[in-house]
DNA sequence: ACCGTTCTCCAAAGATCTTTGGAGGAATGG
DNA sequence: CCATTCCTCCAAAGATCTTTGGAGAACGGT
């Protein structure tokens, strides 16, 4: 009779865990961590079918960690909180720290080609390169994530259009390129791209998930 | 090609999401934060069958979240660190705070017969009152977690045992009892039979997880 | 009212997970 | 070297999850 109820609570926790425990999943709230998202806009970027993404919708509301918001036909979803955004990147870095699975299979999904780690930036030294201005900061992830919230003083350069603009970061100060974070493969793209086009870029140690998780100021909008 | 190496990614990262997304794996987990164990105890601690336990630690194992140490013919199995501990913490508290059910499944354990939340006794006080010598701590959790670890200080009076300590009790000075952490009965159970015995004795707002996870000092042994 | 868009719900097939008893492996002690 | 203890592995049944296409609901525009 109490043991029942004690069933019941673990019950309930495993529907939080569950939640986290499939892959499709963790790859929509890795995109919910970078801002809100229409349901076919989170299937389009994920490269889901959009009656799959429903139903893993349904289940991270179930489990109450994301919201939803109504605008006209849309539907827009969104982390229920810092909190979960926080318990995502937490236990992203406890993944990366125990299984050498994970660890091997993040280097090999980041480092396609080779290794190009000169030049990291930590947050700390990008917030005193703000402070003096003597950088530029590329936010290299799609517009709709740079919209809904980037670091303050970044210009948003997608993959894509990195080419148009070698020239004016040809004569640009140290430049420094950030995207999702730390499970994220655009800055290192975008590095890379900008290395081999003779222009000197440096890539933030991690992203915006970090950036957001550590309190530090984001600016919405453009 | 690139695709591929994302999902394999993801996939591994879903490999640690799984391990807590049963309730029986998280009952296990809850006794492993408490220490070591081996894998009859937690059967009969948590009352499930060998194998069933086996298969769960096999899968927390391959997640990487356990290690095991062999002693003749028993295996002990532990948390692989303090960072999933920490992780299990907070897991347990965005599910507390995010989902009704959850908390309401929580409560209807804990508060059994009637709420009797008076006298809360928060860490901070508790350490006051350890540095000041005027109080009994009494861990009411079952020997063997009290010998893996507990709070300096504390006397191990499981809650079957209570009942011989009465006559001492009543002359002590303020007690306070605590048990595994914030999901578990125990202390509850031991300030409701004090008190029905005329003992009055308050409740450590948490227990030892929470104890740990906040780095403060644990003593093994007797 | 009707249509197009966006999303959710449903049903069914296929995949994966959980539980179980019992066989078998590893270590110990006589 | 045999018996015992403790644990893991195996196989099979049952339960649960995932994916899919298509029906249908909510909404805005015409």
């Amino acid at each position: 009779m109490n043991e029942e109820r004690r069933h019941h609570l673990f019950d309930e926790l495993a529907v939080v865990g569950k939640a986290f425990g499939s892959p499709k999943r963790l790859e929509l709230v890795e995109l919910l961590a970078q801002g809100e998202r229409t349901v076919d806009g989170l299937a389009r970027a994920a490269g889901m079918g959009m009656s799959t993404v429903s139903a893993h919708l349904q289940v991270l509301k179930l489990a109450n960690l994301v919201r939803t918001r109504r605008d006209g036909t849309k539907v827009f979803y969104r982390l229920a909180g810092d909190d979960v955004a926080h318990l995502y990147a937490a236990m992203r870095t406890v993944a990366r720290e125990r299984s050498a699975d994970v660890s091997q299979a993040l280097e090999a999904y980041l480092n396609l080609p080779g290794s190009d780690e000169v030049g990291l930036v930590t947050r700390e030294e990008l917030e005193r390169m703000l402070a003096e201005g003597e950088v530029t900061l590329l936010d290299v992830r799609p517009p709709e994530e740079y919209l809904a919230g980037h670091i303050p003083g970044a210009r948003n350069t997608p993959l894509g259009t990195l080419d148009s603009e070698l020239a004016g970061l040809r004569q640009a100060p140290t430049v420094v390129a950030y995207c999702r974070g730390s499970f994220c493969v655009m800055a290192h793209d975008a590095v890379r791209i900008l290395g081999g086009a003779g222009v000197e870029a440096r890539r933030l140690e991690d992203g915006m998930l970090e950036w957001r998780t550590a309190g530090l100021p984001v600016e919405a909008g453009a």
